[in-house]
DNA sequence: GCCGCTCCTTGACGGGCGTCAAGCCGAAGG
DNA sequence: CCTTCGGCTTGACGCCCGTCAAGGAGCGGC
């Protein structure tokens, strides 16, 4: 229990709490903790009651729904300074999804009952709480757009550039590191691991290749051009 | 201005505003107001800034994407008794999506600006707007799961199995209406006209018929299991 | 260094769905 | 009653992607 100061200066730039006063802060941590958690750790499960949402230190977490003949559907990687699950706050049915560290990482536990508490006492958390609710949502809409109307190789594509750190202006060229497994990349996008892996031979044409996790982007426009139509 | 009492009781049964007490409801509807909606009326386009939310007090409306060559994906339908777009309080960059009529209807409209003030004021409001937010967050997971993992026929089935009013205990067949074009309902489920009149099709086989606007599910367990693998 | 492992890539093949095109059917209108 | 029109259906065909299977490529262990 209890947050240590290096990292409470990390949730402070959080999103999800940025621009809240420091006693707001401090007494929203109070019942919050900190875990760290090594690969693979299974963080909640689809159907559990609603306990905690998360907040990602370090390390890269997948939201996913186990099907019924045992495969696994991502529905969204979260990777650091990323806060997730505040969604299932009012879910009395349980989390929708279950959740899994893909890298080892730290955590940030905080427990719903507290914070609708907190909710009540500050309005401005509650902005912010549906502010980054929104980011959330939007990321679900865009996930379903692109995926009924992309073809493999364009997803990719669209994958990649966000991924970049925003470029330079000016920049024509980029750099991006793979966080992850190609598997999970993969899955995340809705294809299997072998059309991923030809979506990328593809994309060669277009000027990006791929060194072990290391993708570089020759020339962007170009790239940005073939994932945003033909 | 201001909302009638048949309707301002309508709306007392939408879950968002369930089981809130007379007076808050009251003071919540002050500044909303009730629209009749021709068939393809635009609601809000997707970029603009966020002013209200909305119930759906009778007719359907769509949500959708805008794809640069002119087609349109769509995100969500939403029928009589559902709110949409409370999402897009906390989004300062505008709705994610375009809204539209596509059978005629009354929306209620909530101005976002007094709806946040309400907030402040009714924790118990928060509450019950999570809850609402919860619900459509669960039906976007969804969408994306079943979009990845289900062909065309069993989306089809699925589709129908959703619609159909809860089924009474010992009742083995189901009839449904279906309530907008079939266009739109392929749409829905990311796919094209033809595959859904083909997947209808398909269902056949699994004692689904349809003449017109209404299907006939003869054995809902034989079209639950055909949906839920293989 | 050699083995075994896992992850990734590449090939061959088949099926599902999109595309193009024609035909059907019910509704509206003269 | 006949015509026209739009929405729906059905057929033919091709492509994209999933599946199955066989290699690399990197890496840790002995």
């Amino acid at each position: 229990m209890g947050v240590g100061g290096a990292d409470l200066e990390t949730i402070g730039q959080f999103p999800l709490f940025q621009g809240l006063a420091p006693d707001a802060l401090r007494s929203l941590v109070r019942g919050a903790e900190v875990r760290d958690c090594a690969k693979r750790t299974v963080i909640f499960e689809q159907g559990e009651p609603v306990t905690h949402f998360f907040g990602v230190l370090s390390g890269w977490v997948k939201l996913f729904r186990l099907r019924p003949d045992g495969s696994e559907v991502i529905i969204e990687v979260f990777g650091p300074g990323e806060s997730f699950a505040e969604g299932a706050i009012g879910m009395p049915e349980g989390y929708p999804v279950s959740g899994e560290m893909v890298e080892a990482g730290r955590l940030l536990a905080v427990p719903v009952a507290d914070y609708v508490e907190r909710l009540r006492e500050e309005p401005e958390l509650v902005v912010r709480t549906f502010a980054s609710l929104a980011v959330n949502l939007k990321r679900l809409v865009s996930r379903i757009e692109t995926g009924s109307s992309l073809n493999s190789s364009q997803r990719v594509g669209a994958f990649l550039l966000n991924f970049c750190p925003p470029p330079k202006p000016g920049a024509t060229a980029a750099d991006v590191r793979l966080p992850y497994d190609k598997k999970l990349i993969a899955n995340r996008l809705g294809m299997k691991p072998e059309t991923f892996s030809r979506a990328l031979a593809n994309l060669r044409k277009h000027g990006v290749t791929v060194r072990g996790g290391n993708a570089h982007i020759a020339d962007l426009v170009h790239l940005r051009r073939h994932v945003s139509s033909e």
